[in-house]
DNA sequence: GAGGCATCGATTTTT
DNA sequence: TCGATGCCTC
């Protein structure tokens, strides 16, 4: 057992109860995810067979990275353990199941640009308003519908929701829901939430597939139990049923994904479900200093509803923390960057050590101009994730109507991209088309003459028979092979080559990228199938960090503070701590939004390992206007005695409980900075300012460059190399240009030009 | 059918 | 302010 000696005694217990109903609470920066991945090792050490265990995530990201250290610690048996986000796994187990459900087993997976979509449609056919009926409010009303386990037909029945749409005047709701599912099945096609609604389907009414997946996952462990939703929560119980070797773990005060549907009650009532429960409590913080500690506890301690924990930490009680005030935004963004660059000589710190969280993405940007000022190389967390990008979006959609013609988003999306004169009136009679005759729109256009008449037919039929030819190639070639031959063929490839402009080179050497990426699936060797239909099993469900392979430049983290949830960084700057910003403004009306928001701001804080700065500005510029700003209610709830107030510029307005003794002071009689001046510091688009190349510009021979030169490009104007990465062709740059920030690049397309060696 | 200008609207987003 | 969307003209 002496590979457990490096846990607590708690840890240890948590480890060795491997039967029964378990839930484990784990403070922020508690060992959690070593707590598991023990776990795991310590069940298959115990003779458990990995087949038998199943382990569900929220992220691709972690789920990988436990694969990784359960895999150190038991060694190959690690890949036999069912152990991905719970939309991968049923995704995984519904294109096994899905003919009973009467789906294809290669049924498309929408994600929500396409569900989005796909409502906008149907609002338009029936003739709706689409302000009253906004696909974003369609779409979360249908998502928190799902998640909740209410079909189309129940949603129809139920008097109380029925009511509630009434009396705002969206009756018709219910009939959107309807036309909305019967799409997305006539398209075999599944949004995110149909991934875990048409589990329980599947699972309630088909009790051989229950019972065999019971017996299949002896061993259930689910990982941030706290952001689970109803659905995921009854797929959890239906399969423990039967062995109750269920451990859940998770923090209630990090829950932060409640607009999403998760329920915080399904950790705060787990109990109830489980009378044999054990639980255990992981208290000891690992990561921050006392104060920090100290801190997010005095916050979370103004929160009603949650479990009863003691967090503290062992470290030294470390710096007060910081509290920075500023007049506007941009002066927030130089005092950050300031800061920062301080800090990092003064403590000898790397930029990677550093991370600026705010709430809304709208607020990196004074960030972003400050630190670009003071030639600060920096990341942008989240935001457009690589698969989300129009071009990327636009190859895969060719190849999601390769493989499932039925596919009705994909062919709208590609039909006439690249440009083939087909618009949206064809599209349009297409679609009526196809409903006309109960077919689907694909076999309206593989025989255009029987359905359209004869001047749009040609280039339509054209089309349907491009796509058929795609289906021949892709049933004998390589992933790769056939990728390459659609990107080619379909024209993407051309069009956006064609395209000079700077997004177009962008644009163009994502495609490559994209197809670099298949080229390595195509040479994987630990998997049996390597054609593209494989690849595209579970493209959807990939996001963002699943792409970063960028992750170790040294560079100062920008991101929101939800996509900073289970990451950490020595000093860490919160910024825009101002009522109606944070907490959000849409949060005011109801106690429980404004306890999820305090929880926002407990994960923020506990980020932090050594140095936490917390700053607000006294007005910003909000869609356009300049606004004045009060300092938010959180920063009142901290106790004053861990923190050190630095308030170097003066205080505007506000209800500022906090500085109200220094504020009386300033307001009587003296409001000159009651209305700011426009700040004269003009904010210049990223591509407003094309570089103008040196006279006599020519790239220079690449393939000797090294981290650290210096480069000129012929659109991005100066740089400087932050890191390299790949092979040969396809050595991929980091480099940081001073006019619009950092940049990747190919260095086969690439014309740089080397202006010093370091 | 394609391209240009006006208008509107705007949290957070693991999948 | 910035971006996406929609209507209008060629």
């Amino acid at each position: 057992m002496d590979y457990l000696q490096g846990l607590n005694p708690e840890q240890q217990a948590a480890v060795k109860q491997i039967n029964g109903p378990v839930m484990i609470i784990a403070g922020a920066g508690s060992g959690k995810t070593r707590v598991i991945t023990f776990r795991v090792a310590h069940l298959i050490r115990n003779g458990v067979d990995a087949f038998n265990i199943l382990v569900l995530t929220f992220t691709n990201k972690a789920a990988r990275e436990m694969r990784e250290r359960i895999n150190h610690l038991v060694g190959p048996d690690a890949k036999n353990i069912w152990m991905g986000t719970f939309h991968s796994v049923f995704a995984k187990l519904l294109r096994v199941e899905a003919d009973k459900i009467g789906y294809p087993n290669n049924f498309t997976i929408y994600d929500t640009d396409d569900s989005k979509s796909v409502l906008r449609a149907i609002l338009k056919e029936m003739n709706l308003d689409d302000k009253l009926y906004s696909p974003n409010f369609v779409y979360s009303r249908i998502s928190a519908a799902k998640n909740n386990l209410v079909s189309w037909q129940e949603y129809q029945k139920n008097e109380q929701i029925q009511a509630d749409d009434f009396s705002s005047g969206r009756g018709q709701l219910g009939v959107i829901y309807q036309n909305y599912a019967t799409r997305c099945y006539r398209a075999g096609a599944m949004d995110f939430d149909d991934l875990l609604f048409k589990t329980n389907e599947l699972l309630k009414n088909y009790p051989e597939v229950l019972n065999k997946y019971q017996h299949k996952f002896k061993y259930l462990m689910v990982d941030e139990y706290q952001d689970t939703n109803f659905s995921q929560y009854l797929i959890v119980k239906r399969l423990a049923a039967v062995n109750e070797n269920i451990c859940v773990v998770g923090d209630d005060a990090q829950s932060i994904y409640a607009f999403r549907g998760a329920n915080i009650q399904n950790i705060l009532n787990f109990e109830k479900d489980y009378p044999d429960l054990k639980v255990f409590k992981l208290e000891q913080n690992y990561r921050s200093t006392q104060n920090i500690v100290n801190v997010a506890n005095s916050i979370i301690s103004n929160n009603k509803e949650q479990l009863k924990k003691n967090v503290f930490s062992e470290k030294e009680a470390g710096d007060k923390i910081k509290v920075m005030r500023a007049f506007s935004d941009n002066e927030e963004g130089k005092l950050v960057a300031e800061s920062i660059m301080q800090e990092r000589s003064t403590r000898g710190l790397k930029w990677h050590d550093f991370a600026i969280l705010y709430r809304t993405n709208a607020q990196s940007r004074s960030m972003e101009e400050a630190l670009r000022k003071m030639g600060t190389p920096y990341k942008i967390y989240g935001g457009l994730s690589f698969y989300q990008r129009k071009e990327i979006k636009d190859l895969i959609a060719y190849f999601r109507l390769t493989f499932n013609p039925s596919d009705e988003e994909a062919l709208k999306r590609v039909i006439n991209y690249p440009r083939r004169g087909i618009g949206d009136t064809t599209v349009d009679r297409i679609i009526v088309s196809a409903d006309q005759h109960q077919i689907t729109p694909f076999e309206v256009i593989i025989n255009p003459s029987k359905y359209l008449d004869g001047r749009t037919s040609a280039s339509v039929g054209a089309f349907a028979t491009m796509i058929q030819s795609f289906q021949v190639i892709t049933k004998t070639q390589t992933a790769y092979e056939s990728a390459l031959h659609i990107a080619q063929h379909s024209g993407l490839l051309k069009d956006l080559y064609e395209d000079k402009s700077v997004e177009g080179l962008n644009r163009y050497e994502n495609i490559q990228e994209l197809l670099n990426g298949i080229k390595e699936f195509s040479e994987r060797e630990d998997i049996e199938e390597r054609g593209l239909d494989v690849f595209m099993q579970d493209v959807a469900l990939l996001t963002n960090d699943d792409k970063d392979n960028n992750a170790n430049a040294d560079t100062v983290s920008l991101m929101t503070i939800h996509s900073s949830k289970g990451l950490e960084f020595p000093q860490v700057y919160v910024v825009g701590l101002e009522e109606n910003l944070f907490p959000s403004q849409m949060s005011l009306n109801s106690r429980t939004d404004l306890e999820e928001e305090r929880r926002l701001f407990y994960v923020a804080t506990t980020r932090a390992e050594n140095k936490l700065t917390l700053s607000y500005a006294t007005s910003r510029f909000k869609f356009g206007t300049l606004i004045s700003c009060e300092p938010s209610r959180f920063l009142d709830e901290i106790d004053a005695r861990y923190l050190d107030l630095d308030l170097t510029a003066k205080p505007v307005t506000g209800n500022d409980a906090f500085f109200s003794d220094e504020r009386t002071a300033w307001s009587k009689g003296n409001d000159t900075f009651s209305k700011p001046k426009q700040p004269t510091v003009k904010t210049t688009s990223i591509l407003a300012k094309a570089h103008v190349p040196s006279a006599g510009f020519a790239p220079s021979d690449t393939s000797n460059l090294q981290v650290g030169m210096d480069v000129e490009h012929e659109r991005f104007g100066f740089g400087k190399v932050i890191s390299l990465e790949g092979n040969k062709p396809d050595i991929k740059a980091t480099i940081f240009f001073k006019e619009i920030g950092q940049k990747q690049l190919l260095l086969k397309f690439a014309k740089l030009r080397i202006i010093k060696i370091q």
